[in-house]
DNA sequence: GAGGTCCGTGACAAGTTTGTGAAAGAAACA
DNA sequence: TGTTTCTTTCACAAACTTGTCACGGACCTC
């Protein structure tokens, strides 16, 4: 599970080397090339980080990064600007509107790796680690293990997928659709109620005599994960 | 509330520069002289910020920054690290450490304001959540949780939403119309005195002992939603 | 203070949502 | 190929919600 970074950039040369780039880093990306496709690809899967250059066809940049910011789903994501531009009133402007940081044209592959890096870890520190702690659990999803106490747990790989989406997202409410949205992928059909026989194998994994269930049923709404207390 | 903004900065002529210009700028501030200091300050009280110089007495300003992150109340606290070195290889130590932004010295206060408020708007919302409080209780719409003082308070579904609409609009008075179609949704047909029956199970749910109750019934109109005073 | 209107609430039946064992395929593996 | 593991669906029970009603009390008007 790459962290998810949208590149919206119109220069070809520029664009290849972004995605080329950020592919070796271990990233996943998609590719941009105006303001409209951004806003498009953005709808269509979160990204967890854009790269958004300050000219653009059909839309600006500063457009694009204020509709970004309207939207619930996109309105905490990181945005990295990248500008040509370097008079201070434009960097200022660039901030003020909602990116979080800007790179002035040329720059340093290195440079944009440690804010991307920077600015991940904020919104989302799990992203870039290869195990979460959540609770007494260590969810290792690069080894695909689970362990508490050092033992280990055993899980099918859909269970795996689902403990380890929980554990990213800790204390969030997700429907039985966004779960098979998010684990089993967008264009699978399974019945909304299986989420429920997958949850149901995963709390009797999880659990432990004394301590209380990690997985909370919201009745009518979904499930969520929280680490015990 | 002001936001606080710790300054860790041991020459003085920058230090008193920053506290007067943040002041200024109507954020409250306090100074540390030293590592040492800005770790005592900060775990008095939780900054909303924190200006952090690279070159610091006793513990250096990558030691501060990383031990900060150590502690849960400061793990995502935003910290800006000012510079006077500018080889690139500092900056990205600088930011992959745990810092979120660097400035290099000498930087304009223009320019550093407008990343300090664009790190506050990513920090300072997710402290907060989506957490309405009215009187004493905790509305939380994403997680579909109600507490009050930490005990969690358990509602159905319709309760909730009725309690979330409620907590949305304080104090103004809903006729039993428009709380059917704020809450149950224009297009279902229920008879209004059902609003009645909810909003005694509310209030059972949300009643306490010595407390007056913060639902207000007005008699033939509607009831309104108070904090308790 | 009589009569009417409005509101609070316990009870309850109907409806909805969730937990779960079992069964039948699918898929992985050896 | 045969075996084992995993996934999906189904069916049913259990748990929980909900809308309505009926009754009694509160309040208002004249």
């Amino acid at each position: 599970m790459k962290p998810y970074v949208l590149i919206v950039e119109d220069e070809d040369a520029l664009a290849t080397l972004l995605e080329y780039n950020f592919g070796k880093e271990g990233f996943e990306t998609a590719l941009a090339m105006d303001g409209e496709e951004a806003l498009l690809l953005a709808s269509e899967r979160t990204p967890d980080l854009i790269l958004l250059d300050w000219m653009l066809p059909k839309l600006s940049g500063v457009e694009v990064c204020r509709r970004l910011r309207r939207r619930k789903e996109t309105s905490k994501t990181p945005v990295i600007m990248l500008t040509a531009r370097s008079d201070e009133t434009d960097r200022i402007t660039g901030l003020d509107f909602g990116a979080d940081d800007y790179m002035i044209k040329p720059f340093s592959m290195p440079e944009l790796f440690a804010r991307t890096r920077a600015l991940m870890r904020r919104a989302k520190p799990s992203l870039l680690e290869d195990i979460i702690r959540i609770g007494d659990i260590e969810v290792d999803s690069q080894a695909f293990r689970v362990k508490r106490d050092g033992e280990l747990i055993h899980l099918g790989p859909t269970e795996f997928r689902l403990l380890d989406h929980f554990a990213r997202h800790p204390g969030r409410v997700f429907s039985r659709e966004q779960l098979l949205d998010a684990v089993w992928g967008r264009d699978v059909y399974v019945e909304a109620r299986t989420v429920d026989v997958h949850i149901g194998r995963l709390r009797k994994a999880l659990k432990r005599p004394g301590k209380s269930d990690p997985i909370r049923t919201v009745r009518s709404a979904g499930y969520a994960f929280e680490g015990v207390e």
